[in-house]
RNA sequence: GCCCCCGUAGCUCAGUUGGAUAGAGCAACGGUUUCCUAAACCGUGGGCCGCAGGUUCAAUUCCUGCCGGGGGUACCA
């Protein structure tokens, strides 16, 4: 947790002037809140209305407390507060003011621009980087597609939201591994192997994995004809599993192919260096670890036979048995998933591992952790060593489409790339409207249309559903990806007019109205939105912050004078210029930084 | 049946872990540019915060029940 250097003095000292007020009272309520900093510091929140203060701190359930009237004890600490800060120079940025039940304090204006502006302007992109992580690795499992079948929307939220939390995790000074636990085993491919060979001749079409997708479609239409075909599938992929060559050869084909496609997809989207050995760790890769996974777990005497598969019961804890081996002998993706962790453990040793997946699979991983819980319980293995309690599900809603699940098999898809190229299509539409001279075009238009797909898809809340709206995904106005890259265009623009580098001299004291008071607050918060972001493993905090920053600053951007005229950044008084170029360049960088963590680009012009 | 998630403006969603007059974007309507990028900014209208209880100085937020939507519930992933 970032602390919050104002909020800190704040606590102390009205801990510090409580102690004095109340002296007789800490004897019979020594627990009260007011006497300790920590607790002050957790209560102290920020006023509804901006104007009001900086930070605001309700004091109701004091003045509850020591039965005495709510309006006079806040008045009095508020007196006192400001008395203390008058004779204590290492608080004078600091007022109290008593409104309602709340103390409301507001830091100096000054002092905020001078703390948030000069350390902003010192570390550059850096501002908001922190080696709390002390490079110990967080696994992040994300992305996951199928292989053999195309990269549906429905992907995308697991690769935009584990590409965030990487990168948030890497400038926290963790090292974040990034594994995309690829779909490249189990019963599909016996169905897809049983479609090559009856239709793959008349399957057309010239992209590789459209095809195999409509081969995927035709088998599960003609299965629900002709149900023969499924034991077929399971006959072919019991044959994949024997080694049997002319299988393994069809399916090293589907694979290739997806992983080709997958990678030109990854690199639009500008998460395919997050990958760790992007085409070593799918689930195939597990195939011969297993057994030993699966014996450890006897040994420990969890498991136990129950209609010919092989199960732990979990009853006990709530939840559906988990099933290991199949009556036919076959393994399932909770056995992959176990024998995964148990793999990933031994060669990463993480401080965390985070699976970054639907929230249809929760009880899938409720049931993999309580396993994992089990054998360790079982195996008596030291409590720093347990691997169980660093296990977590990042789990997100479904992306649904006109109140329909996505489903692969009915071929009810979108694919991302359709999206990708119709949102870069109306982008370049756009440039060339707005901005016909622009340099790069294509470029441009590629960044801004992939950056509205991913602040789209990154700017709810990951745990509820979402309805794909192309008409959302395809606004290029208000709470979009291209309005935040609109605005650090405009700042880069600012940027290139003033021309020259920011002073270090520079009269803070200009900063002095409300629509700057409002940016240099947000400014000062990002380092705090990052941690909550990996505290909560959240991205959307990012998201939001951003829109709230970008949208501060245009206010200050266009806000006008009484005569109504616009009061321009740059202007004859060197004094005010200087102080709003840093205010500018700083929100440049912010800015950047928050769309970068998202993995959205920031062009410098469009 | 049991378990989990969601229900806030016409639509899509916020609401800082219980605080002050519930906020944004879109859509609708009106305004702002002799131009530091109008992909912007300002304004207007629009709310039984699903319903009913409970806890609390204080509930959109916590608890219980109900209604509505979604998901999960052993041989798919």
């Amino acid at each position: 947790m970032k602390v919050d250097r104002f909020k800190k003095e704040i606590a102390d000292i009205v801990s510090r002037e409580f102690d004095r007020l109340l002296s007789d009272l800490k004897v019979s309520e020594p627990e009260l809140y007011v006497f300790k900093p920590d607790l002050l510091y957790k209560r102290i929140g920020t006023p509804k209305n901006p104007e009001m203060g900086t930070y605001a701190l309700p004091l109701f359930e004091l003045a509850k407390k020591v039965k005495s009237n709510l309006i006079e004890i806040c008045q009095k600490l508020v007196e006192s507060l400001n008395a203390a800060v008058e004779k204590d120079k290492r608080y004078s940025h600091l007022s109290f003011s008593a409104v309602g039940g709340f103390c409301n304090i507001k830091v100096k204006n000054e002092t905020l621009a001078e703390t948030v502006l000069t350390d902003i302007l010192n570390k550059g992109e850096d501002y908001g980087s922190s080696d709390l992580g002390q490079k110990k690795k967080i696994v992040i499992d994300f992305s996951s597609p199928n292989i053999a079948k195309p990269f549906g929307v429905g992907h995308l939220r697991s690769t935009a939201i584990g590409a965030a939390l990487h990168r948030v995790y890497d400038k926290l000074g963790y090292e974040p591994v990034g594994i995309n636990h690829l779909g490249d085993w189990g019963t599909q491919f016996g169905k897809l192997i049983v479609a090559q060979r009856l239709w793959g001749d008349e399957a057309g079409e010239d992209d590789p994995i459209k095809r195999l997708f409509n081969l995927y479609v035709r088998y599960h239409k003609e299965e629900e004809e002709d149900p023969s075909l499924s034991e077929k599938a399971r006959e072919a992929f019991k044959a994949l599993e024997d080694g049997e060559q002319d299988e393994a050869e069809l399916w090293m084909n589907f694979r290739e192919v997806s992983l080709d496609s997958f990678r030109e997809l990854y690199s639009r989207l500008n998460v395919l260096p997050l990958f760790y050995e992007l085409d070593k760790y799918g689930e195939s890769f597990y195939n011969d670890k297993m057994d030993a996974a699966v014996n450890r777990l006897k040994d420990a005497g969890l498991t136990k036979i129950s209609d010919g598969a092989l199960i732990i019961d979990l009853k006990k804890y709530n939840l559906p048995a988990c099933l290991l081996v199949k009556a036919d002998g076959a393994t399932l993706y909770a056995t992959r998933d176990i024998a995964g962790i148990l793999y990933r453990w031994e060669t990463f040793r993480f401080e965390k591992a985070l699976y970054v997946v639907g929230s249809a699979q929760k009880d899938h991983f409720k049931q993999v952790f309580k396993v994992i819980e089990l054998l360790e319980e079982a195996e008596n293995t030291p409590h720093d060593e347990r691997i169980s309690p660093r296990l977590e599900h990042v789990e997100f809603g479904w992306i649904r489409f006109k109140d329909q699940a996505m489903s692969t098999r009915k071929g009810n898809i979108i694919f991302l790339e359709e999206v990708l190229d119709k949102a870069t299509a109306l982008a370049r539409e756009m440039i060339l409207e707005k901005n016909p001279d622009l340099k790069d075009i294509d470029r441009t238009a590629e960044m801004i249309g992939v950056g509205a797909v991913i602040f789209a898809d990154l700017s709810t809340r990951k745990h509820i559903d979402v309805n794909f709206d192309w008409k959302a995904v395809l606004s290029f106005e208000g709470e979009t990806g291209p309005y935040l890259q609109y605005t650090h265009a405009r700042l880069c623009s600012l940027l290139r007019k003033y021309g020259k580098t920011i002073p270090a001299d520079i009269k803070y004291s200009v900063l002095d109205r409300p629509e700057e008071t409002r940016v240099l607050e947000l400014l000062y918060k990002f380092p705090h939105v990052i941690s909550e972001t990996a505290e909560t493993n959240e991205p959307y905090y990012i998201s939001l912050y951003l829109f709230e920053l970008a949208s501060a600053f245009n206010k200050v951007y266009q806000r006008k004078d009484d005569s109504g005229r616009i009061i321009k950044i740059i202007s004859d008084d060197k004094s005010a210029t200087s102080a709003r170029m840093a205010l500018v360049k700083s929100m440049q960088i912010v800015i950047r930084e928050g769309l970068v963590l998202l993995g959205i680009e920031a062009p410098e012009e469009m």
